[in-house]
DNA sequence: GACGATGTTGGCAC
DNA sequence: GGTGCCAACATCGT
């Protein structure tokens, strides 16, 4: 589910809380947490960001680390239900964590940990000539490379598989081999369809929902992604599924020839 | 009921 | 550094 846009949308909607106090945590379920998370009770929210697909309060005090995984939701004041593995009591009101694959995790840092500072630059930050030389430097499929969350921090199999429809490049190019041309085209792909997804508060593919329980409205403006066998916009033949980097990849087979 | 697919990351072997 | 495979887990569609 939750991409850069689905996060930042989280972000956004979780605003209201920056200023509240961390009176209590209590955590039902152990696998989705990294260490403990002690040190955070009684600290104050000074402000909630986005790296990469990580949701971070800055604390008085350190930081709480969130990363939703597949299937993660914070929720503002919401029901707490078999999959709510935990429950932030605030000054005011509650934040619930819920995640039914588990795949999330929680944690709490006094500075930043590696995972987050080896994150790669923020992809509507990084201008085109570090983009470019970036990408030159490496011999992956550019697929595989969008989703290295160390060449870029946020992007994952929605986004990627749109931008490269966007941009005209195939799935499995040699990120090496790709001209300057279309590393522009890529790069200005990259951040229009992020910026539109943010627009439109992300993508709701199955359950996804901000802290406040709403969808996002961007699964209707996928060209590719989950639109196997449906015409191309752009020419009409079949889009097409493979497997690339384990991932499903959806893709026109006119429009992004190897 | 079986099987395969699903937005992510991390570990391991090579 | 890169690739390929598997793992974690629950749910949904065929």
């Amino acid at each position: 589910m939750p991409e850069l846009p689905e996060v930042e949308t989280v972000v956004r909607s979780l605003q209201s809380v920056a200023g509240r106090r961390i009176q209590n945590i209590e955590v039902r379920q152990k696998r989705i947490l990294r260490g403990k998370l002690d040190a955070a009770s009684g600290k104050r929210i000074a402000s909630i960001r986005r790296r990469g697909k990580f949701i971070v309060f800055h604390l008085d005090e350190g930081h709480l680390l969130v990363h939703l995984g597949m299937t993660g939701k914070l929720l503002l004041d919401g029901e707490i239900t078999k999959h709510t593995h935990a429950i932030f009591t605030l000054d005011r009101g509650v934040i619930l964590y819920t995640d039914s694959r588990q795949f999330g995790r929680i944690e709490y840092a006094r500075g930043l940990p590696a995972r987050v500072e080896s994150l790669g630059p923020e992809p509507l930050e990084i201008g085109f000539d570090g983009f470019h030389t970036a990408l030159h430097a490496r011999k992956t499929q550019i697929k595989a490379l969008l989703l290295n969350q160390r060449f870029l921090a946020g992007i994952g199999n929605i986004y990627a598989d749109e931008a490269l429809f966007r941009a005209g490049i195939h799935p499995r190019a040699n990120a090496s081999k790709i001209s300057k041309v279309r590393s522009q085209k890529l790069h200005a792909a990259v951040q229009q369809v992020l910026t539109e997804a943010i627009a439109a508060k992300g993508s709701s593919i199955s359950d996804y929902v901000d802290s406040e329980g709403r969808k996002g409205s961007f699964q209707h403006q996928h060209l590719v992604y989950q639109r196997t066998g449906e015409p191309c916009s752009q020419c009409g033949a079949a889009i097409r599924r493979t497997l690339v980097a384990q991932r499903g990849t959806h893709f026109c087979p006119q429009c992004q020839k190897r």
